[in-house]
DNA sequence: ACGAAGCCCTGCAAGC
DNA sequence: TGCTTGCAGGGCTTCG
């Protein structure tokens, strides 16, 4: 699914179809993603015309006049633009139609992701008080890494990929930048340099930036807004290549389980 | 407070 | 050919 760069991807592809235009129209067919669809978004988005079009994490922020209507794309979900009348797929859960003639649809099979109506401070909501930092800002550096590490425990590679220390890196992104800066998945947040974490601070940026500029990583099913997959993948220095050889040493690449989720790593450049 | 594990859901690939 | 199992890009929630 989508980690940061997808999201970006996906932004960029919509933006000039809704920014400043109005949605005309609303069809919800299946209302129970991660939450339930409020039952009454259509009062608070139709007829109503679409301010601007923001990203928070992998939050995409739709600003109109009275609030926000906040999109999650989980682990499979996409927003694609289509022309209005296109026949449904068996997941395509939500349409918002614009008033250029084309539709925004939100697809999302696993139905992991979410969206939901916020009025009020943004801010302020639950979902996104407690957020870290954009990594892509100066409001991140390995600097702060650093800072928010000290007596943490938890392996290093759990650590990045919490929300409330530095938002946007997923798992495909966490094993890539550990690979860059040299450092092993499983070591303790807290036990590790200054200098190693500025080294993972501008990985973590490099990649995502990277990633951004070819349009996401596509794997199996991930398409931006204009329908088109990302061409990141052949970048990919770990993840997916967990038994292959280390592109720059020749070992075997590891492949482990941490929180869950598949880690793949090289046992002689990461230490 | 922190850290580990469970869970939401469908689709697909691998193994028997 | 079928069935079962495990895994998939996320992250909230619960439990210890």
């Amino acid at each position: 699914m989508p980690e940061l760069p997808e999201v970006e991807t996906t932004l960029k592809g919509i933006a000039p179809h809704v920014i400043n235009r109005q949605l005309t129209k609303l069809v919800v067919r299946n209302a129970s993603l991660r939450w339930p669809v409020p039952t009454d978004l259509a009062s608070h988005i139709v007829g109503k015309e679409v301010r601007s079009l923001k990203r928070r994490a992998k939050y995409l922020l739709w600003e109109f006049d009275s609030g926000h209507l906040l999109v999650h794309l989980g682990m499979s979900g996409s927003l694609r633009v289509v022309p209005a009348g296109t026949a449904p797929g068996k997941h395509d859960h939500v349409d918002l139609q614009v008033s250029d003639g084309q539709m925004v649809r939100y697809t999302d099979p696993r139905r992991f992701g979410a969206v939901l109506w916020v009025e009020g401070a943004l801010a302020e909501h639950s979902l996104l008080k407690e957020l870290g930092p954009e990594p892509l800002t100066d409001d991140f550096d390995g600097e702060w890494l650093y800072q928010c590490s000290r007596r943490r425990k938890v392996p290093i590679k759990s650590f990045i990929m919490d929300n409330k220390v530095v938002v946007g890196v997923g798992n495909i992104y966490a094993n890539e930048a550990l690979f860059m800066s040299g450092i092993h998945p499983k070591r303790e947040a807290g036990s590790i340099s200054k200098a190693r974490y500025l080294r993972l601070g501008e990985a973590i940026k490099q990649v995502l930036s990277k990633a951004v500029a070819e349009g996401g990583t596509t794997l199996r099913d991930f398409v931006g807004g204009d329908g088109k997959p990302g061409y990141f993948k052949q970048e990919l220095q770990v993840y997916g290549r967990g038994g292959e050889p280390c592109r720059t040493c020749g070992k075997t690449l590891k492949e482990i389980r941490l929180g869950q989720r598949a880690t793949v790593f090289c046992s002689a450049c990461q230490t």
